[in-house]
DNA sequence: GTCTATAATTCGATAGAC
DNA sequence: GTCTATCGAATTATAGAC
């Protein structure tokens, strides 16, 4: 089945019919790396997972790099918290990065990656570079400042997620999402507006 | 060259002739794990980097995962910390943690391999149930709390060594280590002495 | 105790038929 | 676009000579 019908949507992605296949894959890609990590996440369990041929991967995506670099297209959103008033952007950094934790797989999938392949971990400094710090320039005082300030949140954001969804301890899971925000708001507000100790 | 000269030194660890080359495995071990994370850190090369032949890794430790064990018993040294005032356990607890992870690999080491492996995600729970929670116990207000508050420590401690020794973050590494005390000392305290929020 | 040789898998990647 | 078949390399682990 050809895609005939299809003469000017310029603008509009284009509707391939390979489309499908290709998100499939993205999506059991996402869930074998967060689940497993880079080395053990093979490309034929991913095609197990996606109901296609191993090679179908390959094909699409070249190598398995090439598929984690698809698969893990990282955007926090965080411009979204550009209206919450300075002295509450803590509590809402928290709230955010938990919301998105929780709501797909891709930042375990990152981090897990992150930590035992090298270009998982180049992805994780770009995201920071990128996303965390230039929060960190708009809110602190100082914006010398912002690359350390901007790093220790990052230290709490990524603790708390690292024990909270991939080593999984017990008590960090039995906390409610809303005594994480209370308990970490105030430290990441801190982190970023309250002068250097 | 036997040793000969031993007869009786019952509480005292027998001096066996091996030991030497024990010693060198697990020591290259360490290395290797904290270095590649559990799946590229192979027996071959750890037996390359201790000069043996990488049988007799398999013949000292079993398996893979007899040398993990091996390789990575982890005592953080914390009862050490009994005799410093209740107010400033936190900015104690921070010093520990950071001199802890600079004067050796190994927590590098159980950090990368518990993000991957199921065994040394197992070893991060004991290290910590066996060692932080204590803490908390002996510390904190209410015992009942222990556990939340000794999950938001190690949640703040184990995302500054994530960020600074693992990932490498340029500017979690620029920080001189009295200014991340300063940092996160006193949020190490209020997690685990001030009244819940 | 140490080493050689190799078994038994598993992986990423490629070639080519249909 | 999809699949079969397979290559070449790497791994853990074992068997056995010395």
């Amino acid at each position: 089945m050809t895609a005939t019908t299809q003469q000017n949507q310029p603008p509009a992605p284009p509707p391939r019919r390979s489309d499908a296949t290709r998100t499939a894959i993205l999506a059991a890609a996402r869930e074998r790396f967060a689940a497993d990590g880079y080395e053990r996440a093979t490309i034929r369990a991913v095609a197990r997972d996606a109901r296609i041929d191993p090679s179908m991967v390959m094909r699409y995506f070249g190598s398995k790099e090439g598929l984690f670099d698809a698969a893990v297209a990282l955007d926090l959103r965080l411009p979204e918290l550009a209206r919450v008033p300075r002295e509450e952007v803590g509590r809402a950094l928290v709230d955010h990065f938990l919301h998105l934790w929780e709501e797909s797989e891709e930042l375990t999938a990152v981090l897990r990656v992150g930590v035992t392949n090298e270009a998982g971990t180049e992805r994780l400094r770009a995201i920071f570079r990128d996303q965390m710090l230039p929060v960190a320039r708009q809110v602190c005082p100082d914006p010398e400042q912002a690359p350390a300030r901007a790093a220790l949140c990052a230290s709490q954001l990524l603790g708390v997620a690292l024990t909270r969804y991939v080593l999984r301890f017990a008590p960090a899971q039995a906390l409610a999402r809303e005594e994480v925000v209370a308990w970490l708001g105030p430290t990441v507000q801190r982190y970023l507006t309250a002068p250097a100790p």
